[in-house]
DNA sequence: ATTTAGCACTCGCTCTTTAAGAGTGCTAAC
DNA sequence: GTTAGCACTCTTAAAGAGCGAGTGCTAAAT
């Protein structure tokens, strides 16, 4: 267990290794006004906590910088709780300009906020249009062999693509099975219609369609979705400017990292409702393992259905951006609520 | 006017100074084995082409490197012909993986081909959808007020948006007038459906719908396009493995470029048909001062729809890049029209 | 009239050296 | 338990030396 002036020790470190990007020493610390202990004290105790894995230096006579571990006690016990922060800024009030109409708008508006704000890189993960309501389809014919299937869901989201006809598929029959489809299957997520249809339409598509055998292949291409989460960033340059990544070689992989479209998917992708912190190798990846990732996540109808996340060095300034984070997440819900009265 | 001597060294250190990206002086020059001069002759004459305003020094006693005015004569003058170049590698295959599908891969692939291939940043800018003419549209009503309105084109292209629906309008008069938008519009470019409307369209509104003084606004903002060309990357980080911007000062402005959205669409918007050559402060913009930009067009059934550009330090390997910027626009070209049969 | 050898001179780089400064750990005294 | 004092370590910046690549110019050679 660390003793009070352990724990008031650390964090004052901490504060301010993250405010000024320098290894902290002693005489710093007990520079402070509210420091009472003399350095030779303080030195004693950085020894300790260094003993313990909360510190490190970067060489033997340099002052201490947090290490993984201590950056993940700082987090966990030594930030003024969320709760007292909140109501001190109270309801923040982000610069949307004019009042966005569009979900895609809002994203891409709110990363972009984001990252202006903190100077660090943000990624808005977008719901997953599959897990959206069906609300019509469409087949359009382009060509003889060409047609453009297109879905609205309820949000007012449109997926499409271009699907190939059969030879054998006669006009009406093609008619009849949009009919078919958009009666007995508005309501029902995207990514269910073809397990639906196959529990419990089969008997119906017997009974009004004449080729039905050959239809299930068609159906298949019709209803084969691939993963279909928009990603919207903020700031992709930022990591340019952190002093940790003044260095090309160190910013190489970073900016790389960002690209892959993958990557970042899995890196932003969390089920947890809330804010989720994940400190340098906690992210699981040898790019960002000087990295912290930040993860809100943003609801409707209270289920979770994206994320808004904020990337930055290790050292972050946690308390701004969590706080900051927070409101912009519950921002986020409230307006997407409001789309759908 | 150059002698051939000159002409000859010019295009003997442009060609040197491109492959090892360091000042070249008359020594390494007329050791190359078809150089028959000494380095004091070869001294002379770059100090001569140096007047001229070809040449540039990094200081003082330091080698030659190509000025801005360097490379483009080097590019207008000095490049082996391109007929015949191209004969020589004859039809060049691309690694598209499998056979592409829809337009979107196509363009995200070619510029992945070509910033592997260079290691420079491609960037593709897909056509206007708005160019493409209109095949059918639909007005789907997701709430009381809100309906998706859709537009598939006759390339399978699908735009759509959400729109506010009048209080007065009746669900009738809407079905009347996506019929009539429908028989009298198809073929039609969807950026030229407005004008049309307004011009031969009123009389015929006037006639079947009721209320067609309201239905003004309501057209407007149903047929008020934004711009809509897509830009698909490639090589976005390339930059940073270019030695002139190995300085991350450099490159922050040029990634932040790439970035802008307008910014970009404007470097690589071209009307001309065939290939363009921007080197330098030719780009017209401070963060390009460095860099040369090619553009190349893609077709459809003879006309210029979009580019597929290369974006690289002004030392590019120009005779490489313009080749393989050639023939993958072509090849790019009949893939997209082997679609449209 | 060209071309070339020779030579003095200029920069930019790299390598050392030096000195200053920040910080530590340890010991001994308070 | 706390702190003053001190030797020691390591980083950083500045200054200087030496080298090498390159130039421009002059005078001789072709």
């Amino acid at each position: 267990m660390l003793t009070e002036r352990q724990l008031f020790i650390l964090r004052v470190l901490i504060d301010d290794y993250i405010k000024h990007v320098e290894p902290v020493g002693s005489r710093t610390i007990s520079k402070r006004e509210d420091i009472t202990y003399s350095p030779a004290t303080i030195r004693n105790e950085l020894a300790d906590l260094e003993d313990l894995g909360f510190l490190e230096k970067t060489h033997t006579s340099s002052g201490r910088i947090p290490s993984e571990k201590g950056y993940r006690f700082y987090v966990d016990h030594l930030l003024p709780s969320l709760s007292m922060k909140e109501s001190e800024i109270g309801h923040s009030e982000f610069l949307f300009t004019e009042k966005v109409q569009e979900a895609e708008a809002l994203f891409d508006q709110s990363a972009k906020i984001l990252s202006d704000l903190t100077n660090y890189t943000s990624v808005v993960l977008g719901p997953n249009a599959l897990d959206m309501k069906l609300k019509h389809m469409q087949i359009i014919p382009i060509s003889s062999q060409v047609a453009v299937a297109i879905f609205v869901t309820n949000t007012g989201h449109v997926e499409n693509r271009q699907i190939v006809l059969p030879d054998t598929i006669e006009p009406s029959e093609l008619e009849k099975l949009v009919n078919i489809l958009n009666e007995r299957l508005a309501g029902v997520r995207l990514i269910e219609l073809n397990t639906r249809i196959q529990k419990e339409l089969s008997a119906v598509f017997k009974k009004h369609l004449k080729d039905y055998q050959n239809m299930g292949v068609f159906l298949d291409q019709l209803l084969l979705w691939s993963k279909k989460e928009k990603l919207f960033y903020g700031g992709k340059t930022n990591m340019l400017s952190q002093p940790e990544f003044r260095d090309l070689d160190k910013v190489r992989p970073l900016l790389d990292f960002l690209e892959t479209r993958d990557l970042m998917e899995k890196l932003v992708s969390s089920t947890e409702k809330g804010l989720t912190i994940r400190i340098g190798t906690e992210n699981e990846h040898e790019a960002m393992k000087n990295c912290s990732v930040i993860n809100a996540s943003y609801t409707m109808h209270g289920k979770h259905i994206g994320t808004i996340s904020l990337i930055g060095p290790t050292r972050m300034e946690y308390q701004k951006v969590i706080s900051l984070l927070d409101s912009l997440s519950k921002e986020m819900t409230n307006i997407l609520n409001d789309f759908s009265n």
